[in-house]
DNA sequence: CCCAAGGTATTTTTT
DNA sequence: ATACCTTGGG
């Protein structure tokens, strides 16, 4: 046997710190890596699995890695086969959902599903729903489809079935658990699972049986988890199922960002993996490789505050940095403003636009910032929104597709059956529900029927066997075609270009040609190794399967070079130099919601502490007197958070322009505003004179040098942040 | 089938 | 404030 020590493991080991190493090169037993916000997290899942594959011999056959989104999943195969420098055939790494998939694909048959199945995304999840309770006759006020969603997604997410629901004779659970029956039912007839059920399925096809799930164990011998405290009670199941009594797992996260309890995550998982997996190894990672001492110190005392943590202090060897700088807004546009002249100070300094994030805990926040940007005619992005294939006209034509794989697949039928519109109304459509209903057919089968029959006005009959033909058109023709003439084939034949260019005019039109356009280069560019994700599936549809689990970006390509706009969810896992933490105050941040339970609460401060974390270099937090909210003006305290976070650290920015100062003259320099004489040659009070804004009163003035700037409220303008450097400001 | 008016809800999001 | 959806009339 070759001796560890003889072995050239440098590249492996060198950079890492102790207690990476220690994670990295562990023996076999049950880990968890407690890893801090920015200790190199990836790092230690990268190098674990190199050394398994370089150190250990471990065939990559046996490896499995699994990850939440299909970013970290990419990346983590980046990186390994940089590392590694080869690709990696035969590892298993993905998403729960991508992997689950995977499984259901090579195993349909023992999974009860067809061999073409369809995955439903959310949105064609609750079209399915609320279609489903219209026929069970339910009033959409007094049962809300969202909520029966909602109802369905949290039962499979506990690995819940109909059958085994207990309505203690709750009318609303019995009726939750009809609609939720049915609508299982209506899936299965159409060939198509949501996201919960890939999962939920994908665990029962290994429970229930033996032979396969034994296989599975035995060749996944190394499971890694990232993200741990993200799991719901589903993954966690399906975890432990594949791990068995034989398998330790390797599990990485942080108790302390666990923010996403509301959909389902169960912080009690990283909580309790000692007892679950014994003998556990529990390993700290704390040095912190992303922020400067100042902003750790502020991260670590607001976190400090929540209990039943595992317990870590983040530090680093870099030296304090700048102190977090505390800015008091009069309302929101005070807010932006604030936030645009500290960003073109930044750049002014060398900085760029892409190292700069406004944070913000709602996306209803971003509007103000949005429109100051553009005035400051400054780049930006804004993440969240709809992606690629969410979008109406990517969704039409992929339904027509999958139409021609499965014509059963009634989500699909219903969703583009007069889209484009061809004279099919409500009134004809509903005959085919009801009659599908009626006969357990699918929809397909009932038009088809009906057609036959003549039970339609000739008109009505005319057009629904128009479109039954033209689906069956295409499908003959798209067969020998490549991926990308079929989709050119189906935009063409479906005529969708044509209706939305008549329906949407102008630039929203011409956007979703564009869309199109772009679904066709996106299956050109599509690719898939035979052996590869999508084994065992045609072409079609591991290009459909890739389109409902993959969603696309955001936004097309937006510039290179921008500042970035976002969510402190949407932040997680992402680090700037330059961090904007706006809208610290109660009822907002945290929110209204979550104030009155504990546990809520500690979820926002877990959200407050991955958004510090977020900083590299220097973290501006600021927060509003008064804030117009959903039309009606809100005065609210500033952020509990703030106040955890110690005095020493935080450099506040002032004075303020109090709400009731604004209305008055501020140039009669009162005593009030007489400043002291500083660096900068500039009083607050003191009257001046800019060449564009014209004349106006300094409000405040900091920094110092080059980058001193100044707040002046112009009398026509209004007050702005200038760089005295650049302004030129003359003094009256 | 299309458009306008009125009612309603409005944290956070991945797959 | 506002966006989204339903509903009623042309």
């Amino acid at each position: 046997m070759t001796t560890i020590s003889s072995m050239d493991v440098s590249h492996i080991l060198d950079q890492l710190n102790k207690p990476q190493r220690e994670a990295v090169s562990a023996q076999a037993q049950p880990i968890l890596v407690l890893a801090g916000a920015g200790s190199g997290k990836t790092r230690v899942l990268v190098h674990r699995i190199a050394w398994l594959i370089q150190v250990e011999k471990v065939s990559p056959f046996s490896i499995l890695s699994v990850t939440f989104t299909n970013k970290a999943a990419n990346e983590m195969r980046f990186r390994i086969e940089q590392l590694l420098g080869s690709s990696v055939g035969g590892m298993w790494v993905g998403t729960f959902h991508g992997l689950s998939h995977r499984l259901l694909r090579r195993h349909w048959q023992e999974a009860n599903l067809i061999q073409a199945f369809q995955i439903l995304d959310s949105d064609d999840q609750l079209r399915m729903v609320t279609r489903v309770m219209r026929g069970l006759g339910l009033d959409k006020k007094e049962w809300p489809p969202k909520q029966a969603q909602w109802y369905i997604n949290n039962c499979k997410d506990e690995g819940i079935r109909p059958q085994s629901i207990e309505d203690y004779d709750d009318k609303t659970t019995r009726q939750l658990r009809i609609i939720y029956a049915t609508y299982e039912a209506a899936c299965q007839r159409a060939g198509v699972i949501d996201f919960a059920e890939m999962l939920l399925r994908s665990l029962e096809l290994l429970r229930d049986n033996p032979e396969l799930l034994q296989h599975y164990q035995q060749r996944f011998r190394h499971i890694l988890i990232d993200e741990f405290q993200d799991t719901n009670a589903l993954q966690y199941a399906w975890i432990r199922l594949l791990c068995g009594d034989q398998n330790p797992p390797f599990a990485v996260g942080d108790d302390d960002q666990s923010i996403y309890a509301w959909r389902g995550a169960k912080i009690e998982h990283i909580q309790q993996f000692s007892q679950h997996f014994t003998p556990t190894a529990m390993i700290k990672l704390e040095q912190n490789y992303r922020s400067t001492g100042n902003i750790l110190k502020a991260a670590n005392a607001v976190i400090a505050h929540n209990e039943g943590r595992l317990g870590k202090n983040l530090w680093t060897d870099r030296g304090e940095g700048e102190l977090v700088h505390l800015y008091s807004a009069f309302n929101e546009l005070d807010e932006a403003r604030y936030s645009v002249s500290r960003i073109e100070e930044w750049v002014d300094q060398g900085g760029h636009y892409q190292d700069i994030a406004i944070l913000y805990r709602s996306n209803a926040q971003s509007r103000v910032f949005e429109s100051s940007l553009n005035e400051g005619a400054i780049p930006y992005r804004v993440y969240g929104g709809l992606r690629f294939f969410e979008r109406a006209e990517i969704k039409d034509a992929l339904c027509y597709l999958r139409l021609t794989v499965n014509r059963h697949d009634d989500a699909s039928f219903d969703r583009v059956i007069n889209q484009p519109t061809r004279g099919i109304g409500n009134k004809t459509v509903e005959m085919i529900r009801q009659h599908s209903r009626h006969l357990a057919l699918s929809f397909w089968d009932a038009a088809k029927a009906l057609v036959e029959a003549n039970s339609f006005t000739p008109r009505a009959g005319n057009a629904v066997r128009g479109f039954l033909q033209l689906i069956n058109t295409i499908a003959t023709e798209i067969i020998d075609l490549s991926l990308e003439e079929q989709v050119e084939k189906i935009i063409s034949a479906s005529k969708l270009k044509a209706y939305y260019l008549k329906k949407d005019k102008g630039e929203v039109g011409q956007g979703r040609i564009e869309n199109l356009n772009e679904l066709i280069s996106a299956a050109q560019g599509f690719h898939y190794r035979p052996d590869d994700e999508h084994a065992d599936m045609d072409f079609l549809t591991a290009f459909l399967s890739h389109a409902a689990l993959e969603s696309g970006e955001g936004q097309a390509k937006a510039g290179n070079d921008c500042v970035q706009l976002m969510t402190l969810h949407a932040a997680k896992g992402l680090e700037f130099p330059l961090v904007f933490l706006t809208g610290m105050e109660d009822g907002l941040f945290p929110s209204e919601r979550s104030t009155s339970e504990q546990s809520k609460l500690e979820e926002e401060r877990r959200l407050c502490y991955v958004g510090i974390t977020r900083a590299e270099k220097q973290l501006v937090i600021s927060y509003t007197e008064q804030r117009r909210l959903y039309g009606y003006l809100n005065y609210n305290q500033p952020s509990r958070f703030l106040k955890e976070i110690p005095s020493a650290v935080v450099h506040t920015i002032r004075p303020k322009i109090k709400a009731w100062q604004r209305h008055f003259h501020l140039s009669k320099s009162s005593p009030k505003w007489k400043g002291t004489i500083n660096e900068t040659g500039m009083n607050i009070g003191q009257r001046v004179s800019h060449a564009k804004f014209g004349e106006g009163v300094v409000i405040d003035v900091e920094g110092a040098g080059k980058h001193a700037r100044a707040q002046v409220n112009f009398d026509l303008e209004g007050s702005k942040w200038l760089v005295l450097h650049y302004a030129n400001l003359q003094v009256l």
